[in-house]
DNA sequence: CTAAGCCATTTTGTATACAAATTGTATGAT
DNA sequence: ATCATACAATTTGTATACAAAATGGCTTAG
């Protein structure tokens, strides 16, 4: 493949997805349009509308004069992503069961493969990746404009969330997440709604709990300093 | 106000926010880069980053080495966006009652007044802008960044299809509508969040009602070339 | 020592010029 | 007559240069 300019865009797009998504980048960086673009060999005129585009997907945030930084992950975030995400993610399983083409079913599995793999790698950020193509996946076969744009943003809060909260420590929940994931494509290629819609939401309620469990643990069980105890049943 | 670049950027953005709101510049319709930056005084730099930024939201969708074109409205849309509304904008008003603040409501009130204007003045682009503007006031009331998105998108082709099926006649949906935003307003004023909910079902019901009848008439009551009966109950 | 204001530096925004890709048209071969 | 191909014209994408705004540090008055 030839390194015109084109391509170097489409890199940086990739690339800085990527990078917000493992946070790589942390959420409210700074990022330097002059850095950037000497970085990805870009004039400043492509990475503004590389930006742009960022932004509109969630990735980012511009202000007037102030230039661009990481998406904000604040203190409401968690309450705003999970009282949305439930709802959300069930409607698209919901469809995604509907709508799904059987090539789009292969390609979910082949998603899924790759997830497996990454849990065996141990990488967080390969997980991260490959769990956020997964569910991006689902949202593919949902077909439904008008709830892409809000379920691609939860997907990359997740992303970044899974980072925070899932990142130092090996758990039984990737598994358990796995099994879900193998447990909705059965749903999907079956062509069940119904219950792709109740596992999108026991999917979400699985992250809620381990990360309640991380904000707040049980001060009953709980000594200082102890490792947080992984869940065991919902 | 002096008349520098930045507010001319500021002004297309907003005009064609309009234009596409209002069906001035119809759905699919090529936006010449050219022509645009000669209408409102720009260069091509700025008005790229500026379609990006409407492509971020929704307004136009731009194909790669083709240029941007006003977004889509296809056959399989209304399906869509009457299966996403109902849930997206009951949450929204959910949560509207839940967080709105003293001044917000206030402002929601005024929105009203300027649609009940607009209802009288009789003009179907500014009864359309109007109810936009009274729907998005909601929408900021949620605060929920990860239902906004999917919201605006709503609303940006909610007002279109508005156009296009309420455009061209006097009903009364118009007033019901009304009625019901006084409700709503009365819902969140006093927090009262199943009811908003519920007015909020009941609001797309009246539009998904008043569609379906003009998208496929009763063929037992409907003579051809007579005018469509306006909806008295649901 | 503090604080306010001014200037230099840095960063963001815009305009123009140039390169690359696409589209339409005309010409010629089958 | 139809299709393919080459070429011109249009349109999109990128690079560089310049303008405007914001930031940070300095001086100086209180």
């Amino acid at each position: 493949m030839v390194d015109t300019a084109r391509t170097r865009k489409a890199t940086f797009l990739g690339a800085l997805r990527a990078r917000v998504l493992t946070q790589a980048v942390p959420p409210g960086a700074d990022l330097d349009e002059v850095m950037l673009s000497e970085e990805f060999g870009l004039s400043r005129t492509p990475l503004r509308e590389a930006l742009r585009e960022l932004a509109g997907e969630g990735y980012v945030e511009l202000t007037p004069n102030r230039g661009a930084r990481v998406s904000e992950l604040g203190h409401t975030t968690l309450r705003d992503f999970f009282l949305a995400a439930p709802m959300i993610y069930g409607a698209v399983l919901r469809l995604a069961a509907t709508h799904a083409q059987p090539s789009q079913i292969s390609e979910l599995k082949l998603a899924q493969q790759a997830f497996r793999a990454a849990l065996a790698g141990g990488d967080v950020a390969a997980r991260a990746l490959a769990n956020n193509r997964f569910h991006a996946m689902t949202g593919d076969m949902a077909a439904n404009i008008y709830l892409r744009p809000s379920f691609n943003r939860l997907l990359i809060d997740h992303a970044r969330i899974s980072m925070t909260f899932y990142g130092d420590d090996q758990h039984e929940e990737p598994n358990q997440a796995a099994d879900q994931h193998d447990a909705m494509i059965a749903a999907i290629e079956a062509g069940d709604a119904d219950s792709a819609a109740a596992l999108a939401e026991d999917h979400w309620a699985l992250s809620r709990h381990r990360i309640a469990q991380f904000v707040m643990p049980d001060p009953l069980s709980q000594r200082l300093g102890e490792p947080i105890p992984s869940v065991r049943s919902l």
